[in-house]
DNA sequence: GTACTTTTACTCGGATACCGTCTGTCCGAGTAATTATGG
DNA sequence: CCATAATTACTCGGACAGACGGTATCCGAGTAAAAGTAC
């Protein structure tokens, strides 16, 4: 039981488009360039971001994705449920109730315990957003490894 | 991201387990077929809790399994542990922390609110042991139908 | 009846096959900006 | 110079190959009780 690594590099999409100018876009291919992904399967992350309503892309020449939304209403949680989808963690069999002889659908033994344990994980997902990663981004990295990222950023976006 | 079925089925059998005598033990075939799983495969989830301390296997004729502590002291936890394993849930990759020129290991943007959130999650199964999911049993299973499972339990089990 | 051997019924643990899911690749279609072309 | 066509550079979404992990099966080895055998 492991979260896919498409989790993490969405939650890092996402904090690359932060550095995005009002109305400018990032193609798919660069993003998975500096996140050192295969750009023909990040694309497949990016859609899925998109389908999420958590990201906005534009076709044609000078296209490419944007966030929706401003970065402190995007929670982790809403990126980890965009790509991992809404499926719990766990299904009950509800073969045991049956073997118990225990006949209200209601009651499952395990599940109660188990959906609450969920709750409580995605509770801390849901408490970050991008925009408080993007501070502690702030915090410790290093002034001009920012500009110079700010600007690569520049160079290679585009407007319209 | 899904958890493994056999945690499921673990907890299942650690629950059958608490309805044996003392001193008896109950073979890895009979409890597999009361939960409808297959045996072979089984056995391997029965001998993954042996590792973990948590049932004694008896070998040979009239051999079996048993618990090893009380049903007080067995959480739900350490039997999710025993199956899924001690890796947790997100493991970085360092990419965007690499890209962000944060040299600093000990900072991982992400895994800090990960393992957050690993924690309430495991918190919660460390809360409830097998014995607070047997006295939901006793609440909510017809008395008629323990006492059926019950008696087919010592039919089956084997003394030494 | 006792000592020894064989059979039986379990667990143990490794090798292996199957299958679903995640990762990764490819390609045709759609879209819009840019460039080329024809009058 | 303007309108139209072709090119270019993206996204879109489906099809598909490969890798990996969980599920499942099988088998030989170890172990201990029971049954059989010899004296």
């Amino acid at each position: 039981m492991q979260m896919k690594t498409g989790v993490e590099q969405s939650v890092y999409a996402m904090l690359l488009l932060t550095f995005l100018p009002e109305k400018g876009v990032l193609p798919g291919e660069f993003i998975s360039q500096q996140l050192g992904a295969s750009p023909s399967y990040f694309q497949k992350l990016l859609r899925k971001l998109v389908s999420a309503d958590l990201l906005i892309s534009v076709p044609g020449a000078k296209g490419g994705f944007r966030l929706k939304a401003s970065p402190e209403t995007i929670r982790v949680f809403d990126i980890y449920e965009a790509i991992e989808g809404k499926q719990s963690l766990y299904a009950s069999s509800g073969v045991f109730e049956d073997l118990m002889g225990i006949q209200n659908q209601n009651i499952c033994l395990l599940s109660d315990l188990m959906t609450e344990a969920e709750q409580s994980w995605q509770s801390t997902l849901k408490r970050e957003t991008i925009d408080s990663i993007r501070r502690e981004i702030y915090l410790n990295c290093p002034p001009d490894h920012l500009t110079k990222l700010q600007s690569l950023i520049e160079e290679k976006m585009i407007r319209n």
